[in-house]
DNA sequence: CGTATCCATTCGGTATACCGTTTCGGTATA
DNA sequence: TATACCGAAACGGTATACCGAATGGATACG
């Protein structure tokens, strides 16, 4: 995507390796985060670590208290019903923005299914998965839009982490489901008008909900 | 609202600071945010700067370049566009999911209409406008949908003001005018069912977008 | 006259050091 | 036994210093 050609910086790949050990549960959530052990750990000083806690933060990742501790953020149902909230109301409004665009070019979208369709982890659709609702989001052309959702993915990131490694999901399975969704969102992206590719995600997006009612306790 | 007690960090003060600098116009769209001198300007050293500039970047004051360069946002007619689509998604479902509670209490937005009536200045009606708002959203009880909303409240803090000042806009008129919509959605939260208040914001929202439709170049 | 090159300067990224505050466990007291 | 108090350790906020990269203007070249 962002090929940069200069180098990461340090607080990038801080961001980069928290994030990564956060959604991987490797780092649970409510944990602290001091500045000064996460330093540490990462081998670097407390500048780059204390700039990643920013944007952890703003990800949606890291909560601070008011006396600026840093805490991996903790996962409550009612998190979950508000993310849904969300979601249904930007990401079908994205599709209906989107519609002319996809419509004409689907390339992305169907590039993202293939490799969807060889993914060969759980991980690994999950992060697929998250791409193809990106992609319509970049496709919508609101980069206000755009950087809103994103502010959400980190914590839904979160959420589909923790929801398959409770659920001990097969990869099998949640792929062929979330291709055959994806699938037939491709398919109202050709055929359909944006109206209805907004009611189209509005379905897919209800349905993600009923994906995982089963869940009651979120304990550490 | 909160009355932290802990003493305001040197970032958080500078980031005020610069917000009203910003807003005031006094620091245009487009210029250059050094760190080095920015941090000379407000006698401090350029960590809490640094800081201060992720956050305005959050709250839409202030952008990056891809080398790290802070600027002051430039505000184009695209950009306003995004912006009001973004309001009409947010706003009328943050008044559908607050109905209920403003139904049984309407403190907090009749004081605000009340501070309104009072207030002396084009920039105090607009401060006030933006409050009234966002009541709606702390209302609604979705805290993500209200970091959504504060994340483009700064981009729009910009936008009224630039606007105001462009329009040479007569306190008086500015006054009424908002305090009259806004005893319009008052009533609506007072009587009326949750999806007319939703259909009320979404009218406020459109009529806001008529408001300043005159306005073609935005030169700095 | 236009364009490419190079160097001085600016600027951001990071490390380190210091300070005041917050935490938290242990002790003394009611 | 429960609670209030106290002190040491932990932690975040900030200043300063250094380094490498980016920038932009002057100079040399086509």
């Amino acid at each position: 995507m962002d090929t940069n050609a200069t180098l990461p910086t340090l607080a990038e790949t801080a961001v980069a390796r928290l994030r990564e050990q956060i959604v991987s549960g490797e780092i649970p959530g409510g944990a602290r985060l001091a500045e000064a052990a996460v330093a540490q750990g990462l081998g670097v000083s407390r500048v780059p670590v204390r700039e990643a806690l920013v944007r952890l933060e703003r990800d949606g990742f890291v909560e601070f208290s008011p006396t600026g501790r840093a805490r991996v953020k903790e996962l409550s149902p009612g998190d979950f019903e508000e993310l849904f909230t969300l979601r249904l109301a930007l990401e079908p409004l994205a599709a209906k923005l989107a519609a002319p665009v996809l419509r004409a070019d689907q390339g992305g979208l169907k590039r993202n299914v293939e490799k969807t369709r060889r993914a060969g982890s759980v991980r690994e659709v999950t992060c697929l998965d998250l791409e193809f609702h990106e992609l319509i989001l970049v496709a919508a052309g609101n980069t206000r839009l755009l950087s809103l959702w994103r502010s959400l993915r980190g914590e839904l990131e979160l959420w589909l982490g923790l929801l398959h490694r409770q659920h001990q999901t097969r990869t099998r399975e949640t792929r062929e489901e979330t291709v055959q969704a994806h699938l037939e969102i491709l398919e109202g992206f050709a055929k359909e008008s944006p109206a209805v590719c907004e009611r189209i995600l509005r379905r897919h997006i209800l349905g993600w909900r009923d994906w995982l009612p089963t869940f009651e306790e979120v304990g550490a």
